[in-house]
Parts: structure tokens; C-alpha cells; sequence
DNA sequence: GATGAAACAAAGCCGGA
DNA sequence: TCCGGCTTTGTTTCATC
């Protein structure tokens, strides 16, 4: 993890289906050193996969909320691995403090937000915030 | 938005770097018919990006915690841009309830975590969860 | 560098208003 | 007939050895 490995995550953070070719001229580094590099970067696990980003507004799940859950014992939400795999779950942390968990949640409607909690409740005292805006789409990794 | 568009978006979420060709393949087109329809995804809005995805562990923000901020009035976290700058944040949500934002950030150690809650104090009381686990860290967006 | 594969641009084909 | 979307072809660029 040099300075040469973090310009390279810092290109593919930013358009993911750069060229070898293209990559290596901003890099200054030939094509073949740049695959080489990129390869090591994804077998050590630090580049986990490349992903196009779609605008949830835009294909009909407008409506989003944080969810944070608060339960406990055998119906504890994260015993239930099946929640992950639920269409309207986005992200699910398991979390220190009151609630045991946090969820993004997207939906098309209200509507379909209020059965969602429904659904939720089954598991513990779910407590939601609508998300009002998303002031952070995206953004690249730094070096720490 | 028919089926071949969400066939390509189910693809490209799953794999950015996918060529044409192979992409073409698998949703049994021709090169150019997909090209054509990749770019139309793109300039209405729907496809905003394809971005590498880095493993925070690795890479050195082991440290990852949810914020929820509790501020008011002109000294408010979402009247200062910059926070959205910070290396640290790495979500900002302005969401509606008892706090008015929500924070996902990310840090190398406690002590900078300690030092970045210290920081975001000055605008409002920070309440924090640490997360203990990613069940979700990474899942196309389906249709809705 | 050299080879095979992929991207891009241009022109023609086909089915539905 | 017109129009949007698809295929085919030829040329340039890219990946890999």
C-alpha cells in the first residue's frame, strides 16, 4: 500500500471502469504494472469489487429511513438472516447501545414503508427517522 | 426501465468492469444495443457511477460508527459544508425525528474517534453507536 | 512489440405507430 | 411511411503474453 496503490484506488473509487491503458498514464506506470497492482489489490481483499450506483429516486424507491432496532432474546432481528436479503433493507449494522442494530431501508411509497415497520416489529421496537436528504452520495476512501 | 435495462443494471451493480461484449452476452444483445442502452441509463440519471469498493478494515479504519447529531439554530452540522468533506464521514443524512442528521464515519483508532466526536460536539450534541458488525456490505438495489 | 479481443462509428434492417 | 431500436461491418484501441 504505497502511494502509487492509493492514486490507483483513488482512479477506480472514482469511475470503476477505467482502461488498464487509462489508469496507467494517470499513474504514470506502464499497463502491466497497473494490472499487477490492481490483481495484488484485489486478491490482499482490500479492493472487495467494483459497483455501478444507481439513483434510488430514479428506479422507484424514493422513500428512505434509518431504522434502529431494539430488541432482545430468541427474536432478536440479526438472528434472522433472512432480513438481509429483504429488497427494502440497503445497509444492517449490528451496533453498540440501546438499539441492537441499524438499518437503511429503501422503499417506493409510504405505504409500503408502513407494512416495512410492520414487518419490523415482529422482531423488536423498531424506531425510524425519514431521510430528508442524502448530502452524501458517494465519496472515496482516503489514507487514513 | 424494461427487463434487458434492469438485467443490465443487475449486472453492472454486480460487476462494473464487465466489457460490453461479455455484458452483451449475458443479456443476449448485440455490443452496440447495449452500449446504447448503457448510455441512456447514464444520462437520465438512473446510473450515477461505478466506484471500486475498498474494504475499510484494510485499508485502516477498522473504527466505524453510526452518529446521530441533536443540533439547532445557526450552529447546526448541516450549515457547514465541510463536514461532508471530512475523511471520516463517509454517509450524511439529514433526517427528520429528535436528532436532524444522521453520520456513518469511519476512523483508524478510539482515540480518533474520540477526537472527531470532540469535533462534531461544537455543533450539537453527537450521540453514538459503534458498529460491531457489516451484515450488508454490499447488495444490488431490485426492482421496486 | 505482437496477437487476439474489445470498443466505437457508420450504415443498413426490421417491427410498430 | 416514419421512427426507434437492433444488427452487421470496418477501424481503432486495449489487454495480455
Amino acid at each position: 500500500m504505497d502511494r502509487v496503490d492509493w492514486h490507483i484506488l483513488e482512479e477506480l473509487q472514482a469511475d470503476a471502469r477505467l482502461s488498464f491503458n487509462e489508469l496507467s498514464r494517470r499513474v504514470r506506470l506502464s499497463p502491466p504494472a497497473v494490472a499487477e497492482r490492481v490483481r495484488r489489490l484485489q486478491d490482499s481483499g482490500v479492493l472487495t469489487g467494483y459497483h455501478a450506483a444507481v439513483d434510488l429516486e430514479r428506479v422507484g424507491r424514493p422513500v428512505r429511513a434509518v431504522v434502529v432496532m431494539d430488541c432482545y432474546g430468541p427474536t432478536c432481528l440479526l438472528r434472522d438472516p433472512d432480513v438481509a436479503t429483504w429488497p427494502e433493507v440497503r445497509q444492517l449494522y449490528r451496533v453498540t447501545g440501546q438499539g441492537c442494530s441499524v438499518l437503511m431501508v429503501a422503499v417506493p411509497t409510504m405505504p409500503a414503508f408502513e407494512e416495512l415497520i410492520d414487518r419490523l416489529a415482529r422482531y423488536g421496537r423498531p424506531s425510524s427517522s425519514m431521510v430528508l436528504a442524502d448530502l452524501l452520495p458517494w465519496k472515496p476512501v482516503e489514507p487514513a
